[in-house]
DNA sequence: GTCAACATGGAATGTTCGTTCTAAATGTGG
DNA sequence: CCACATTTAGAACGAACATTCCATGTTGAC
């Protein structure tokens, strides 16, 4: 009965534990921080291996995973990793895991069924690669580049032009002002020609891609004007001549793509230039 | 050395095993369906329990389990409960925690960052809901009355009409005639008289609702054109003069919508009656 | 420099685990 | 109704487990 042990109540879910860890990193002893950034860092770790295991991974002794639990109020280890492993249980199943639940118990799908089934899986994939695939400081200097142009030039052209009529609809709503390229044939290039080193174009074109876009981009970018480009390949023309570009792979469902991560990330861009230039208007007024 | 056992490979991992253990499903002996029915059915319990819980839980005895596991070519139970363990872990986290990792490890995101992700991680909860909220029955029925449209007219105005524009791109390439309603003022309604109770429509409409998609849709309802609708609310206009109609609710970031699972939506929609028109024509040809 | 308080490593311990084994039960073909 | 094969229940066993305990190491105050 040496020890006048603390007796708080134990976190009662992952997320309370991870606050609780974090808010008493700095006080704990090296060994335990040791487990702390372990158990953070590899949580299906410690739900699945033994106090043993993970002791070794870890590269302490299991009596130092007993007492770190302890200094958390369980009982023993086990009551912690009984955390973890509720975790991985309530987290909730893979879109083609349910998918597959749904084929299993009801009826066997549709065509028409498994084909919408089918985007609505692809549109999830293709937003998990655009978030791994945008980087912050690109997006960033995109919002820069936009949100100081006096005029914002939306270039796109079959496939990409929902984007960005989209886009300049938003535009329209957040007092940004934009122009629209590539609704009637013929105005286009009078329109673009109004476009100087002060504004800044955006142009978006997928594979097969319109030469026209890549051509105005190019010219406009030969007179000075900044272009910032969203494209689905490396080797898009638009790339060469842009200031900053992004790389978008949709995913693809027998063939077609929908535009949910596009889209997605168009919005995302829409609205922090339009938030952008909210503070930048509130820092120096006038 | 008394059984003969047929020494095949254990199933590698919980897709291959389910498999198994369907196939096998009829052949296997009284208490080993009752394992194979509970492991399907609560496959966490297999992942975390031990044989005696297990075993407990699924009213059989835990040498039961081991006979289970041997069956399907392990070595005992442990090699199977390591398939479960292994299937979630595969499991990717869901979008939101990976996010919260982002910015726990990395400095604290910027502010266009943390827009960008707000947006990814709204399109996916749009997503799920959309799978959540369309009914499998309606939307065959929408592709079948629109599927035997001669023409089939697209409305839209502002928010929504990205949408349509892409849905007449796809149908376009697709071989589908169809007519954007939404593009000029002013020819919009001389292109709408030409429809037909052979044609069909699809109007999609969000709030604040265009009361001129509304007017429009209810008009060609009156003339006997079917017609079909998306939409963000039960309480939309368009519902009530539509054969059938969809909800989906595109969860927002800072008040600010993507298209991302209305886009997904319309692509399935597209895709489905392109294809449908495809088999009907080679089950009827002429 | 000394001592107390605390942290750590590693062996010891009692428990629980998965597995194996055997006898009883159940089903099957003649 | 019997002989036989298969399936099952439950006890027995050895290995692995989480935990405890204590000697040793470390730190910081005085």
């Amino acid at each position: 009965m040496a020890v006048n042990a603390e007796k708080i109540a134990p976190p009662q879910d992952f997320e309370a534990l991870r606050a609780a860890i974090l808010e008493r990193r700095r006080e704990l002893p090296k060994r335990l921080v040791q487990v702390a950034a372990y158990a953070l860092d590899n949580p299906d770790e410690i739900a699945f291996g033994t106090a043993a295991s993970i002791a070794e991974s870890a590269e302490v002794q299991p009596s130092t995973l007993v007492r770190f639990a302890q200094q958390f109020g369980f009982d023993g280890f086990s009551g912690l990793q009984q955390i973890f492993r509720a975790r991985l249980k309530e987290r909730t199943s893979s879109y083609e895991e349910r998918l597959r639940t749904l084929e299993q118990n009801g009826a066997p799908l549709s065509e028409s069924a498994s084909i919408f089934n089918g985007f609505v899986a692809a549109a999830h994939r293709s937003l998990d690669a655009l978030a791994g695939s945008v980087n912050a400081a690109a997006f960033e200097q995109a919002v820069e580049i936009l949100a100081k142009a006096e005029t914002i030039y939306l270039i796109a052209k079959r496939r990409s032009y929902p984007i960005s009529s989209y886009m300049a609809y938003a535009f329209g709503k957040l007092k940004v002002k934009s122009a629209l390229v590539g609704t009637s044939a013929g105005i286009d290039d009078d329109l673009l020609s109004f476009a100087g080193p002060r504004d800044a174009a955006f142009a978006v074109s997928f594979s097969p891609y319109a030469s026209e876009s890549a051509g105005q981009a190019r010219a406009l970018a030969l007179r000075g004007v900044p272009v910032v480009s969203l494209t689905d390949s490396v080797f898009s023309p638009l790339a060469e001549c842009s200031r900053v570009w992004f790389e978008v792979a949709e995913a693809d469902h027998a063939g077609f793509r929908s535009l949910s991560a596009s889209m997605a990330f168009a919005m995302a861009l829409t609205v922090s230039i339009a938030e952008k230039r909210r503070r930048d208007a509130q820092e120096r007024p006038g």
